[in-house]
This record gives C-alpha cells, sequence and structure tokens, in this order.
DNA sequence: TTTTTATCGTTAGGAATCCTAACTATACTT
DNA sequence: AAGTATAGTTAGGATTCCTAACGATAAAAA
C-alpha cells in the first residue's frame, strides 16, 4: 500500500502531485477572482459565470438545461441564479413556438455591458502566461487539453467543446499536423480549441 | 482597443486565452470531485478543505485565521465550518496556555480516517498528468509555479509556501540549479515545492 | 386518439457558503 | 491603567447547491 501511485507521500512527494497542488490553487485563484469581480456589480459567481457564458454562445445553448451541464450544476440552481438575473434586469427570456416548455436567454443591454466587463476578470491569469515562451505555452495546453479529456472521460466533466472530442477532427501523427475536417484546414497546436463553436460530439458506435 | 491584449476577441482566439479556458475548466473539476467526494461523508467542500489541510500542516498552521487566509476566506466563514466540524467529532480544539483566544484544531481519530480518505479526491487529476513525459511535466510544474507566483504579487492568492518565494531558496541560472539553503541542497525542477513545510517568505528590506 | 413516458423548467425546503458588522475576550503597548 | 491590536464568535442576509415533488408540454407507444 505504500507505494501505491496515490498514497499521500506519493500525492506530496512526486512531481505529479505538485503538479495538482499547483492547479489546486490556481483554481483557488479562480474562485477569488469571481468573486472580487462579483462585489462591483452585486452578482454572485454562478451569475457571472451565465453571463459571460451568454456572451459567446449561440441560441441552443442559451438554455437552462445546458447551462446546468455545462457548470455542473443541477437545473434547479441555475434556475435560481436565471431568476435573480432576470430581476435584476440583465438577462431576457425568449419562449420559442415550437416547444413552449423551454426559452432561450438573451443578455440585455445592461446585461451585456456588465458581461463584457466581468469576461476580463481572468485577465491576471493571463499576464503571466503572456510571458511564456511559444513552445512552453504548447505544452501547457496540450498538457491541459490532455487532462480536461481525461476527466471528461471519466464524467467529471460533462460537457466540452474541444476539437480533441470532436468528430472533424484528425489526430497528428508523426509529420502530421493537427487537421479539422469541416474548417478544412490543418491546425497548428496553438491553434486547438478549448471552446470550438461548430464542436460535434464524437459518437461511438 | 480592438488590438488590447485583453480584448474579447483576443481572449478566445490567441493561445493564452485558450489556456485560460482550460485552466477555468480544470478549476471546475475541483469543485465537482470535492463535492462528489463530500456526499459521500456528508461533508461540504470547506470541510474537506479544512480536513485535508490538517493532516498536512504544523500546530502554528491549524488556527482559524492561517486557515482562513490559506483559502481566501473570512475567518467568519472558517468558524463556521470548524463549528460544524466539531459537533460532527471530526476535529477537537485544544487551548494553548500562553494565548488562550486562539486555539489549534486537531483531527479525531475519525476525522483523520475521513481526512486520509478524502485527500485522494485529486486522483482523477493525477491520472492524466502520471502519461505526460518528464520533460512536459517539469515544464508543467514551471508554468503553473510561475502563474501562482504572479497571483500571489497581485494579492489575489494571499499565502503560499513554495521554493521560489522563500528566503532559503537560491534562483536557477544559466548552468546552474536551483538552491535550498536550508537543506543545502540543489533541487531538480521536479522538487520544486508548492507547499514547502519550512518555507519562509521573502520580506522585504 | 388516447395513454404513457420523457423532458423542460419551477418551486419548496434545507444545509452550507460566504460576506459584513458588531461583539467578547485576551494580549500587547505605552 | 488606558488604549490599541488580535483571536475567534455570533447575527443577519443573499446566494449556492442539493433533493424531491410538481406542473406543463412534447414525443412515443398503445
Amino acid at each position: 500500500m505504500d507505494n501505491s501511485p496515490f498514497d499521500l507521500a506519493h500525492q506530496n512527494k512526486s512531481i505529479e502531485g505538485r503538479i495538482v497542488a499547483a492547479l489546486e490553487r490556481i483554481s483557488q485563484a479562480f474562485r477569488v477572482l469571481l468573486w472580487n469581480e462579483g462585489k462591483e456589480f452585486s452578482l454572485s459567481p454562478i451569475q457571472i459565470q451565465i453571463l459571460i457564458f451568454l456572451l459567446h454562445h449561440s441560441d441552443e445553448k442559451r438554455k437552462v438545461s445546458y447551462v446546468a451541464d455545462e457548470f455542473n450544476m443541477t437545473k434547479a440552481t441555475v434556475s435560481d441564479a436565471v431568476k435573480s438575473l432576470e430581476e435584476k434586469g440583465l438577462i431576457k427570456k425568449t419562449y420559442e413556438k415550437r416547444d413552449t416548455r423551454s426559452y432561450v436567454m438573451h443578455l440585455t443591454k445592461k446585461g451585456h455591458g456588465i458581461a463584457a466587463k466581468t469576461s476580463l476578470f481572468t485577465k491576471e491569469l493571463q499576464m503571466p502566461i503572456d510571458k511564456l515562451n511559444s513552445d512552453d505555452k504548447e505544452n501547457l495546453l496540450l498538457s491541459l487539453i490532455g487532462i480536461i479529456q481525461h476527466l471528461n472521460k471519466s464524467g467529471i466533466i460533462t460537457i466540452q467543446r474541444m476539437c480533441v472530442t470532436c468528430s472533424h477532427y484528425r489526430p497528428a501523427n508523426k509529420n502530421q499536423e493537427h487537421f479539422c475536417r469541416l474548417l478544412n484546414t490543418s491546425l497548428e497546436t496553438s491553434e486547438l480549441r478549448i471552446d470550438c463553436p461548430e464542436h460535434e460530439l464524437i459518437v461511438n458506435g
């Protein structure tokens, strides 16, 4: 049991354990940044996240169920937050004829303004990344993509829209580049997307 | 304004923006993992985090104020969680003679057991990291350390105990290795710590 | 067509998060 | 001895986040 890859000593003393610890610290930072940003506009973290999400995603994703999956929360939780955002006049609900059970959320002018401002909440994280050299950035991105992919496979992150899980994507082999069959172009490593609007999940069958 | 490093297009289209997006996803995963883990033992995320923290840190850090700083929360929030942990019989408070205002938290046997189990909640993150090659791991660790260092400088993360902010540490230059003056040994990149018990903050002046 | 089943979102109830502000008690300063 | 700083608590409040039960609509099966 002592040399199990997951024993405590290992978690603390191995480089893998340190990387996890570092990621944990950074994820704390996100929470802090989100909280700070929230204070300025009297918004909760989830409320801000929803606003920002609406800024960048298309109608079929602007629904309670999708957002709930996106943020790994229940519909009830999202419903609460949406209610609050509506009362504050930051979003509007638009019901469609073909299915009146659900609705699409839209940012109001005011909501759009706040979303645009708060979407910069990650700038403190971006600054040190800017300073890395190109190779380090590529390695970092690839490593993180690998981690997310695994988290996705094991069901911890239910939704994502990365190239590497997309049916349009063909992976890089030796002497070969990443390729997107939808755009019909090869992709640099630095162009691999984390959140592609055209993402289509690979279906096993 | 369009070419500002922080405009929206940049955040989405640059590699830096993608790295941030990836980190954001991973930080969501931490929340999910913590929540899942919590369900098993009827513990909230912060309660688990405190238990795990107690598992690895010395007496002078096992106090409400320190833990509050560690997790970037107010003392009130920590006080609540501690109260709950005490009621559940997972920790005990030990008052010291020299200062009866504060106390040191100790894990009970039961608390220790749960802490040990829940401390493995990051194993899903560790698995994909294990698969990276050594160079990638080192680069990843270094990149993350740089990010944390910046977050620390700008006051977002108040406490950390990394080599690179320690008074015992001498940085690597060309042809030179990282060095710890306390241990009096050079350090491999893979040995750089994120949470060193001997950490002493560099004091300017 | 009618019934059943599935899906969309809401509400209700509850424990916990997380804050600010005011408070008690102890310790340190002068 | 008085004033100031620090440790932790409590109270009050908005929000998070859950589960469970609930209406309403839509899709599938009978």
